[in-house]
DNA sequence: AGGATGATCGTCT
DNA sequence: GACGATCATCCTC
């Protein structure tokens, strides 16, 4: 798995995240990323190393969980070297397995909008601060998985909701898959 | 201690 | 398309 931030937010497309709780087992596969590089006025890392977003400058292959609005857990994976700040937001997935429980924690039966979305799929997977810092390649209630045979078209365009560093295209997707949380273009760049 | 901000979502028109 | 919810975090006083 990639260390760069733009190769990995590439590479996490296709990917698979599992999340097991007791009994309860649900499992994506990832359609939509967007990169946060080091040195990006966008990214939560920019304004220097807080309480916070401390996991953005650790080991790469993190999870970095924070709340955003309120309301809503976004869910990221770490990237760079220790000591550099940079992550990947993942946006959405694929819902592959414990589609009901999903349903449940989302408080909806429509399975293209359980976890279309960064929020959406942080309530769907139950993904929370608590999994802040965990390595995604040993945890045991929440980890990566790879692509395995399928190998996806991908799309990219501008980030999604941002002001700063905006007209960047750091924005990677799996092409036509319907579970892409934004448009599957935006306007060029 | 107090105010502004935000990588969103659901609801309403 | 617009708006309010809701709160951890960060900045200023």
């Amino acid at each position: 798995m990639p260390v760069e931030t733009q190769a990995l937010a590439q590479a996490l497309i296709g990917c698979v995240l599992v999340r097991e709780n007791g009994d309860q087992t649900t499992v994506g596969r990832i359609v939509e990323t967007e990169a946060y590089l080091p040195g990006d006025p966008a990214c939560h890392a920019y304004t220097g190393k807080s309480p916070r977003n401390a996991t953005l400058f650790g080991p790469p292959h993190r999870s970095y969980v924070y709340l955003i609005y309120g309301t809503s857990y976004c869910f990221n994976v770490s990237s760079e070297a220790d000591g550099s700040g940079a992550g990947v937001l993942v946006r959405a997935l694929a819902p592959i397995e414990g589609t009901e429980v999903m349903q449940r924690r989302r408080g909806t039966t429509t399975l293209r909008d359980l976890c279309r979305g960064p929020g959406r799929l942080c309530a769907a997977m139950a993904i929370d601060r608590s999994f802040d810092g965990v390595d995604l390649f040993t945890h045991r209630g929440l980890w990566l998985a790879g692509r395995g045979e399928f190998e996806p078209r991908i799309g990219r365009s501008r980030r999604i909701g941002i002001t700063r560093a905006a007209a960047r295209r750091l924005r990677f997707y799996e092409a036509g898959s319907p579970y892409v949380s934004g448009p599957a273009r935006l306007s060029p760049s």
